[in-house]
DNA sequence: CTGAAAGCGCTTACAG
DNA sequence: CTGAAAGCGCTTACAG
C-alpha cells in the first residue's frame, strides 16, 4: 500500500517522453541519465555532477535538471527525495512502570492517543521503562519513531531533560517543573483542586475529607496528585474549611474502612469526601453504610482525578484523557510538519464537572 | 547503534585480498564483480548471472561465488543477505475497540506483553481497529512489524482468518473457534468456570448467582466470558446446583442494586455470588449490605475472569495476563526464529485461585 | 554449464 | 560554468 509520507504522486502519473534508445530494441518506462540530459537540454556529464554533487552547477541549470529528473522519475533523484522526506509514521509513548503505577489508568490514554494519532496516519509504539531514559534515546537515534509522548510525568522528571538532546519532538502529557525542552499539555489540576473545594463549600460543607491513594505517589511527585491536593488544601484554607487528608494504605475493604475510621476519628463533623481515585469509591460507600451513613443524604461524595475507568458511582472531576490526548497529538503533528517551533509551550485544559447526584447541600444538624 | 538483526560481523572484519586494478591507481576497500570473479576462479559474467539469478549456475560454482562475494563484502550480495534477514524488532498488538470494550482491562496485557517482549529486544506497536483487519494487513505488507498478537479474540474472529494470508506469525491471546492459522494461548476459562462452581459446591452452596457484565459482550461472542459461563452452567447442572444468571445493565450503584434485587427476587435462597467482573465487586458488597446481608457471613462472594485491575475485595480467579503474555511472547519468538512451525497450536494455562476469605461454608438456616 | 566480448549507464579527468 | 570522450562496473546475447 502506498504510504502518504512519500508524496510522489505527481511522478507516478507522468509519462516518459524521452526513452533511452538502446540498440536491443525500445526500452519502456525506465528513465536514464541520457533521458534526463536530453529533457533538460544539457550533457549527461552535467546531470551526473548535479546528482552526485561533486561539482557546482549553475543554479538555473541545476533546477532545470532536477525538474526533468523528477518529471521522468529518474530513480536516483526520486530515491534521494524519498530518503530526505522519510518518516516512520510511528510515535512513541513513554509509559514508565513505577512501583505504584496503576496501569489501568494508562489504557485510556493509550487509546485516546492511538485514536487521535490514527487520524493523521500515525501508529503508536509502546515504550515502557522501569529504569530510565535509555529507551527514549534509543528510538530517537535509531529513527524508529518520529516523535515521543510522555505519560505519567513527575514534577522532577528526567525525561523532560533528555528531550533537549533528542532530534525529534517530545510532547509531555502532564506538566513537569522543567518544561523548556518539550511541548506540555495537561488538565488544569490546580484549578480542579480549587473547584472541588469550592463546590463543596458552596453546598455548605465546612468539614471535608480528602481521600488520597497511596503515599508513595505523592512522595515521588506524580505531578497531578500533588497539584490537585496542594491547590485544594490552599483553597480550603482561604475559605476556612477544615480538611482531613488521609492516605489509604491499600485498596482492600479493610484498608478503606481503616482510612475512613481514622478520618472520622479525627473530625467527626466531616460531611463531604473528595476521593482522588476511582476504584475505591464503591468501597467507600460500603464503608460509610457500615457506619450507618448514607450517600448523599448524610455524606456528599465526589471522585476527582478519575482516570480511564470511571466507577460512575459518584460526582466526578475526570481526567478527560480524550481532550488532553487530542491536543497532544495536534501539537505533535504541527511540530512534525514544521508549523510550530515554540518548544516550551504549555497548555492547560479546564476540567469538566460530571454531576451524578452525590454532592448535595449539607444536612443541618437535627439535634445538638 | 548496531542492531542485532544484521549479523554480518564476520564480513566487517574480513580484509580485502583481491583489489580491483583500475588504471587510475590502487582502489582500496571496495570489492567489485571482477574481484569476486577472480577469487571464485570464474568469469565476471558467471558472477553477474549468480547475483541476478537470470541464468541457472551449477550449485557448486554458485556456492563458491557466494562464498567469495561474502568474504570480499561485495555490496550487492551483502545487501541482499541483509534484506532477507531484515527485521523491525517491533511486534504489533491488535486491540479492537468494540462498543463494550473495557479498555482498562487491556492495559495489563499491554504491559505484560511489552515487558516480556522487551526481554527479547522487541518493542510493541499498538494497533486499534474499530473496523477490522485492514490494519493487520497494512503492518504486515509494509513490513512495519515482525509479528502480530491478537487481543480480545471473539469466538468467530475474522482476524484469525486473515492471519492465514499474512507472511508474519500471528499469536492469538484467547481462543477463537478457528485456530488453524495462528498460535493460540489462553487461560483455561472453561476449567475456571467449572472450578468456580465446584469451589462453591464443596462449601455447601446450592443456590448461586452468576453476575455477568453487559449482555452485548456475550452476544458478540467475546470468547472468555462465553467459555467461562457455559462451563460453569454445565458443571452446575451436573452437580444439581441452582444458578441464577443475571446480566447487569450497567455499572452504576443503581444498576448493581437492580441486578441483585432481581436475582434474589427469583431465588431467595442464593448463598453465593460469582461475579464475572472486577469493578462492580465493591458495589455488590454495598448492595448486599443494604439488604442486610454481610459478606462473607451471609453471602459468599467470588470474582472470576478478573482483568488487570483487581479490586482485591473478594476471592478471585484472575486472568493472569502475565503468565499468558509471557507464553505468547515465547511462542512468537520461537516462530520468528524458525524454531517452530506448528501453526494451529493451542495452549491453555490453568487458572490460579486467590483466596481472600470471602468464600466460606454456607451458613445453615438458623430458623424455619 | 560457462566464457569472451559487445554494449550500456554512469563517472570523471581534461579541455575550453 | 559546461561538454566530449575515455574508462569502469555490470549485463547479456552469442558461442561453445
Amino acid at each position: 500500500m502506498w504510504r502518504a509520507c512519500c508524496n510522489l504522486d505527481k511522478l507516478e502519473t507522468l509519462t516518459l517522453t524521452h526513452l533511452s534508445a538502446s540498440n536491443d530494441g525500445i526500452e519502456v518506462g525506465v528513465a536514464g541519465i541520457k533521458d534526463v540530459a536530453a529533457r533538460a537540454g544539457v550533457s549527461i556529464s552535467t546531470v551526473s555532477y548535479v546528482v552526485s554533487g561533486k561539482r557546482k552547477i549553475k543554479d538555473e541549470t541545476r533546477e532545470r535538471i532536477y525538474q526533468a529528473a523528477l518529471e521522468l522519475g529518474y530513480a536516483p533523484v526520486v530515491n534521494a527525495v524519498n530518503e530526505s522526506k522519510h518518516c516512520t509514521h510511528v510515535l512513541a509513548v513513554s509509559s514508565p512502570l513505577r512501583p505504584y503505577t496503576d496501569v489501568s489508568n494508562y489504557a485510556a490514554f493509550f487509546f485516546a492517543l492511538a485514536t487521535a494519532a490514527k487520524k493523521y496516519g500515525y501508529d503508536l509504539l509502546l515504550l515502557m521503562h522501569e529504569a530510565g531514559d535509555h529507551e527514549m534515546q534509543r528510538v530517537a537515534e535509531d529513527r524508529i519513531v518520529d516523535g515521543i509522548f510522555l505519560l505519567d510525568v513527575l514534577l522532577s522528571d528526567s525525561r523532560t531533560e533528555i528531550a533537549a538532546s533528542l532530534n525529534i519532538p517530545v510532547v509531555s502529557i502532564g506538566c513537569a517543573n522543567n518544561t523548556s525542552a518539550v511541548y506540555s499539555v495537561d488538565l488544569d489540576f490546580a484549578g480542579m483542586g480549587r473547584e472541588a473545594i469550592e463546590k463543596a463549600y458552596l453546598l455548605g460543607h465546612r468539614h471535608i475529607m480528602l481521600y488520597c491513594p497511596g503515599r508513595h505517589a505523592f512522595i515521588e511527585g506524580s505531578n497531578f496528585l500533588v497539584r490537585f491536593t496542594d491547590a485544594a488544601m490552599q483553597r480550603a484554607e482561604e475559605l476556612g474549611v477544615t480538611v482531613t487528608r488521609k492516605f489509604a494504605p491499600g485498596k482492600t475493604i479493610d484498608d478503606v474502612n481503616l482510612t475512613i475510621d481514622e478520618a472520622f476519628g479525627e473530625d467527626p463533623q466531616i460531611s463531604a469526601i473528595i476521593c482522588e481515585e476511582s476504584v475505591s469509591v464503591g468501597a467507600i460507600i460500603a464503608s460509610l453504610n457500615r457506619r450507618g451513613l448514607r450517600v448523599p443524604e448524610d455524606i456528599s461524595l465526589m471522585a476527582a482525578c478519575v482516570g480511564g475507568s470511571s466507577s460512575r458511582l459518584a460526582d466526578e472531576l475526570p481526567m478527560n484523557p480524550n481532550a488532553v490526548c487530542e491536543r497532544a497529538v495536534e501539537i505533535m503533528i504541527a511540530a512534525l510538519r514544521g508549523e510550530r517551533h515554540d518548544v516550551g509551550y504549555v497548555e492547560l485544559l479546564p476540567a469538566e464537572y460530571h454531576a451524578r447526584g452525590t454532592m448535595i447541600a449539607r444536612k443541618l444538624p437535627t439535634r445538638n
